[in-house]
DNA sequence: CATGAATAATCCCGTTCGGGAATAATAATG
DNA sequence: CATTATTATTCCCGAACGGGATTATTCATG
C-alpha cells in the first residue's frame, strides 16, 4: 500500500472539522482562535505558533506536545 | 507504572541531545536556530513556531508535522 | 572545594505571527 | 443557473518570537 504516512495537522483538521458539521467560524469560536488561522492552518502554512496550533487540536481531544511522529528512518 | 506519557519535546530533545553528545550551541548550528531558542524548546515553553520547532526535529530524522497525539480520551 | 564548561536568564531589535474586518473567489444548494 | 454560504485573500496593527550577545547559575570533574 503506496504511501499512507498519516495525515497533515491541515487535513487531519480539516477532516475532523467536517466530520463535526463545523465551519471555520465554528471551529475558531469553539479553540479560541481566528477564522484566518483555522484557514491558513488547514493548508498547511508552516510557520504557526505551537500553542494556537494546540488550541485547535485540544477541540479534539488532540495535541502535537508529546511525541515527535517518524517521518523516515531510524526506529524509535 | 505511573505516568508514561511519552516524553515532552523538551524532554525529547534535550534526551536526544545528550545522547549525541551535542550542546545546545551545536545543536543550534545544526538545526539552524538560535542557542535561546534550543534552550528555551529543552524547557517546555509552548509557544514556538512549529517550523523551528521541526528544525530541530530534523536533526533527529523526526518530525511533528504529521500526526496528532492522543493525549486523553477518544480513540483515533 | 575550586575551576571551567554548559545552561539559563536578560536585553535589544528586526521579523512575523495572529486577530479582526472587508472583499474576492469558490462551493454548495435549490 | 441563480443565490447564498463557506472559504480564501488582503489590509492594518499590536504582540510575541527568535537571533545574538552578555551575564548569572548550575553542573561536571578533578
Amino acid at each position: 500500500m503506496g504511501q499512507e504516512f498519516g495525515e497533515t495537522i491541515g487535513t487531519f483538521v480539516r477532516d475532523r472539522r467536517k466530520a463535526g458539521q463545523m465551519t471555520q467560524r465554528e471551529l475558531g469560536e469553539l479553540a479560541g482562535v481566528g477564522t484566518r488561522f483555522v484557514s491558513e492552518l488547514e493548508r498547511g502554512k508552516p510557520s504557526v505558533r505551537l500553542s494556537v496550533v494546540n488550541k485547535v487540536l485540544a477541540v479534539f481531544g488532540k495535541s502535537l506536545g508529546i511525541v515527535a511522529a517518524l517521518r523516515q528512518d531510524e526506529q524509535p
